[in-house]
DNA sequence: AATTAAACTAAGCGTTTGCTTAGAAAATAA
DNA sequence: TTATTTTCTAAGCAAACGCTTAGTTTAATT
C-alpha cells in the first residue's frame, strides 16, 4: 500500500562503485554521488543509511565484480601460470581510457590506512586474504613446492599485487609487462 | 626597519611534511597544519601563498629528508646488493610506529592521481626516475647484464618499489621480508 | 473513490573547508 | 623618541561538506 522504488539498489551501487574507484572515498562528494547515481540525497541515506554506507556496499559490489577474473584463477589447475594470467587480467580489469584505475580496496587502504571504520577494515583484509589463499592453492598445485616455499611466495606475489594496483595508474604498458614477466621469471 | 619572522621556513615545513605524510593531502586541513606548525594561517599563507604551495614544500622536503638513504645506493659500487640494502633501508625510512607510514610520493600518486596539478605532478614524477636511474646505475655495475636486460629489471624495482611502500603501511615485517627476498632471489 | 504508507523533491540545517583582512605588536632607521 | 615596515592575532568570509526534514507525489489496499 505504498509508492514502490524507482530505482535497483544494486544498480546505483554499481555506478557509486565507479565513483569511487575514479576518485577515492573523500574526494567523491554526496552531491557527486545524486548525480552520478541518479537519485536524490533522501534516497542515497535512506537505503544506504550515510556515504560510509554507500562506500562499504560499493566495496562489496567491487569484489562481486572481481569475481569474473577471480573465478579463472580459482578454476585454474596450472599452478604458477594460472596466477600469472591473474595478474594479466588484473591489468585488463582495471584499465579506464588508456591509463588504469587501480585496485579499488588498494587505493582505499592507501587512502584511509589504518583509520578506516572497523567494518570497512574487515572487508578490506577480507579481500587481501581471500586473494593470498588462492595464490597458496595455486601454489600447492606444484607438488616440488615444500609449505615454507608456499607461504614466502605467497606473501611476495600478495604484496606485488599491490605494486601492480599502483603500478597500473602511473606506469605505461611496457613498464607493467616487464614487472609481471620478471615476477614469474625463475619462479 | 621591520618585525622579524618568528619561525624559519624549512623547520615549519618540516613539521607540514610529517603531517601530509601521516594523512595525506586532502585529509590534512589548514588548521590542522596551523597546530603543527605552530604559526598562523597568516604566516603560512604569506611564507607558501596556499595550502597546494606547503605541500610541494614538503614533498621538496621529503625528497631531500629521503637523501640519507639514496646517497648510500648512489655511492654503493656493489650492484644488485645496494638496491637490496636500499629497500631495507627504505623500510627502516618509513616507519613511524610498529606501522609504516609509506613513501610519501607514492602515496600522493595514489591519492591524487593524474588531477595533481602539473607543478606538483612534475616533483613527483622526477622523484620516481631519478630514483629509476640510480638501479639503472647499479644495475649497470654488473658487466653481464645487457643493456636490455638492465632496462627491463629496472622497470621491474621501480614498481616493486610501490608495492614496498603501499605494503609497508599494512603488512608484518614477515611479509615484507619474504617480499624483498624474493624480490632479489630472482635477479 | 478513499485511505494509507512509503518514496520522492527541494530547501535548509550546522560544520568545516581554504582563504582573507582589519587592527595590534614588534623591530629597525631616522 | 618617532616613524616606518613587516609580522602577528583573531575574527570572519563564501563555498562546500554530510546529513535532515517538511511537504508532495505515487501506488497498492480497503
Amino acid at each position: 500500500m505504498a509508492r514502490t522504488k524507482q530505482y535497483k539498489e544494486e544498480d546505483v551501487i554499481q555506478k557509486a562503485m565507479n565513483l569511487f574507484w575514479r576518485n577515492g572515498y573523500e574526494a567523491t562528494s554526496v552531491r557527486m554521488l545524486e548525480k552520478e547515481m541518479g537519485i536524490n540525497q533522501f534516497s542515497i541515506y535512506s537505503s544506504f543509511g550515510n556515504k560510509h554506507g554507500v562506500f562499504v556496499e560499493s566495496i562489496k559490489a567491487y569484489k562481486s565484480e572481481l569475481n569474473s577474473i577471480r573465478n579463472i584463477l580459482k578454476n585454474s589447475n596450472n599452478g604458477i601460470l594460472g596466477i600469472k594470467q591473474f595478474f594479466y587480467n588484473f591489468l585488463e580489469f582495471t584499465k579506464d581510457n588508456e591509463q588504469g584505475k587501480g585496485c579499488l580496496v588498494c587505493n582505499t587502504v592507501s587512502e584511509l590506512g589504518n583509520k578506516a571504520e572497523p567494518d570497512l577494515m574487515v572487508e578490506l583484509m577480507k579481500f587481501t586474504e581471500e586473494l593470498r589463499s588462492l595464490f597458496v592453492n595455486n601454489l600447492k598445485q606444484d607438488k616440488l613446492r615444500t609449505e615454507d616455499l608456499v607461504e614466502r611466495e605467497a606473501n611476495y606475489l600478495t604484496t606485488s599485487m599491490l605494486g601492480l594496483s599502483l603500478g597500473s595508474r602511473i606506469q605505461n604498458e611496457t613498464e607493467l609487462e616487464d614487472y609481471i614477466e620478471m615476477i614469474f621469471n625463475k619462479m
